[in-house]
RNA sequence: GGCCCGUUCGUCUAAGGGCUAGGACACCACCCUUUCACGGUGGUGAUACGGGUUCGAAUCCCGUACGGGCUACCA
């Protein structure tokens, strides 16, 4: 009988969530809700000295936008809670000293200060960096070089101290990842982690092996930087709840930026964002910039981090969340890291802006246009709007500039793109089409054009020179759609009213 | 330094021993378009290197190089 499918996504509230993050979270949520199991959001909040105030909740408020809503968090409740690893404290020590009783584990009594030393001491050219390992700790002031009486002592006297793992001197454990099959590793060459603070939490390696115990996790992924510290985590599962217990794991690959590592620190370095949503440091008042707030969709900024390490061997490219919830395999998740490509990124938009229907952008779309002072209260005309400037937007904020205008007359005009080439008979050609305009009744974008052109050959002009200039009236600049549509648009008065306008600027 | 992971166009990737190594982004050219886009057609461009195994290797094995991660009482 197969176990049920919960799988965990473990954030340290500690500050933005990066791309790294949410395609964690991602496939975490697509492989659960692929295989009907639960997504679980447990939050590592052990090293109280980088806690962030807010970062908590700004996580969940990234999940919301992504619409990858947890079945069990601290927001959204659960039979295995609490899901804050502080509030479940009490419970790290019986398990830490549960080690130390079968030998597994000893109490460690070093000072920060000896550990310095320690590393000082040991530190060779051929070994920068020591550990405190099998071949140092026996050198080290703990319950393994103490007599009995001494740590008890040391103990009931209160002095502070940690619980380390006492790794196998020679003994090879493997396990079979998801992703890149068997790993082997050797314990002589890995350290004596410590599991157990002085200050009474647990390190990420005794909270990760036990709540994924006590919550009954059947699978568990993250990223490739915790490879390294799977051989304690595979014999904290051995000494403590039984091998055959522990979860099936996979490892993402890295995503790289353009020069190697993706740091979550200076996003604007990059030219790009790489929070989710805007990460303002409570600490430092520092604003980073984030792709919801980019102009991004969360339909676009899912589909892209899907395909950045996965795809279904098809040459399909857009998926939706529900497509990807059906395809998704951690068998055709890729080994190697992915740099991350932010023009890639921006085409993905523009495909969900072009595909999305009208009444999907129409919400969005008002809620910017409202931010940049424009209120609009006529659904209809907006929607229309949409429709006719979609296909040139790439990110939602592209909008604003291809449908303000609609709305308000053009502050500035671009005269350059036009004066050079202005002379009378173009002046006396406008003069003519304010007063053809004034007299059309069915105003509609073909009659518009028709009127113009006829209008455009009586005079001997070229229509080609006359609709720059028309343009440059009614929106501007060089862009926008149709300039027939959009005088359509305005509606006679105001077409005529912005003609009239630009003709005394030119 | 040690340990672990990785390596196909500039970038994301397909091809799990067998046709001229396919697609997408970006770039270039042309078409469409009297703005900017969209769209269409075409083009430049890759199996890191060296050995094996094999009739045949991007694909399997070994080595080298390069890249990344870890090496905290951080996660």
């Amino acid at each position: 009988m197969n176990k049920k499918v919960r799988v965990r996504f473990a954030p340290s509230p500690t500050g933005g969530l990066h791309l790294g993050g949410v395609r964690t979270v991602l496939y975490n949520y697509l492989f659960a809700k692929k295989h009907g199991g639960d997504f679980i959001v447990r939050i590592e909040d052990t090293d109280q000295s980088r806690y962030v105030p807010g970062a908590e909740e700004y996580i969940f408020d990234c999940l919301r936008w992504c619409g990858l809503e947890p079945d069990e968090s601290v927001q959204h409740g659960g039979n295995f809670g609490p899901y804050r690893q502080s509030e479940r404290k009490e419970s790290y020590r019986q398990f830490a000293e549960q080690l130390v009783d079968k030998g597994f584990a000893y109490y460690a009594f070093d000072t920060p200060e000896e550990l310095d030393k320690m590393r000082q001491d040991f530190k060779t050219e051929h070994n920068p960096s020591p550990q405190y390992d099998h071949s140092i700790r026996m050198k080290m002031r703990n319950s393994l070089t103490l007599t009995n009486e001494e740590t008890k002592k040391l103990l009931e006297n209160g002095t502070k101290h940690v619980i380390r793992i006492k790794m196998p001197e020679k003994e090879t454990v493997s396990f079979t990842d998801m992703i890149r099959g068997e790993v082997n590793f050797d314990t002589s060459t890995v350290d004596d982690k410590v599991l157990l603070k002085a200050d009474g939490m647990p390190t990420y390696h005794l909270a990760v092996v036990v709540d994924d115990y006590l919550m009954q996790i059947s699978h568990a992924f993250r990223g490739e930087e915790w490879l390294p510290s799977a051989p304690v985590h595979i014999l904290l599962w051995k000494y403590l709840f039984g091998i055959e217990n522990m979860p099936q794991w996979a490892h993402f690959p890295l995503i790289l930026g353009p020069n190697g590592k993706l740091s979550k620190r200076d996003g604007a370095k990059y030219g790009f964002p790489v929070f989710a949503m805007n990460w303002s440091d409570p600490k430092s008042g520092e604003l980073t910039e984030g792709f919801k707030e980019k102009g991004f969709l969360p339909e676009a900024f899912i589909n892209l981090l899907a395909l950045l390490g996965w795809n279904d061997g098809t040459e399909q490219e857009i998926f939706s969340k529900e497509e990807l919830t059906e395809k998704f395999s951690m068998e055709r998740v890729h080994s190697a890291g992915a740099k991350f490509d932010y023009e890639k990124a921006k085409w993905f938009n523009h495909e969900w802006i072009k595909r999305l229907k009208v009444e999907s952008l129409r919400l969005k779309v008002g809620e910017l246009l409202a931010q940049n002072g424009i209120h609009v209260t006529n659904e209809g005309l907006l929607d229309k709007i949409i429709f006719l400037v979609k296909d040139r937007c790439t990110l939602l904020t592209d909008f604003v500039q291809q449908s303000s205008f609609f709305f308000k007359a053009p502050d500035v005009l671009d005269v350059n793109a036009v004066k050079p080439k202005w002379n009378e008979a173009k002046q006396l050609f406008f003069a003519e089409i304010i007063r053809n305009y004034e007299l059309t009744t069915d105003w509609d974008a073909h009659v518009l054009e028709n009127n113009f052109k006829e209008i455009a050959a009586v005079n001997d002009l070229k229509p080609g020179e006359l609709m720059l200039p028309f343009r440059i009236m009614l929106v501007g600049g060089k862009f926008g759609p149709g300039v027939f549509d959009i005088a359509a648009i305005l509606g006679k008065e105001e077409t005529i009213r912005r003609i009239h306008y630009a003709m005394g600027k030119f």
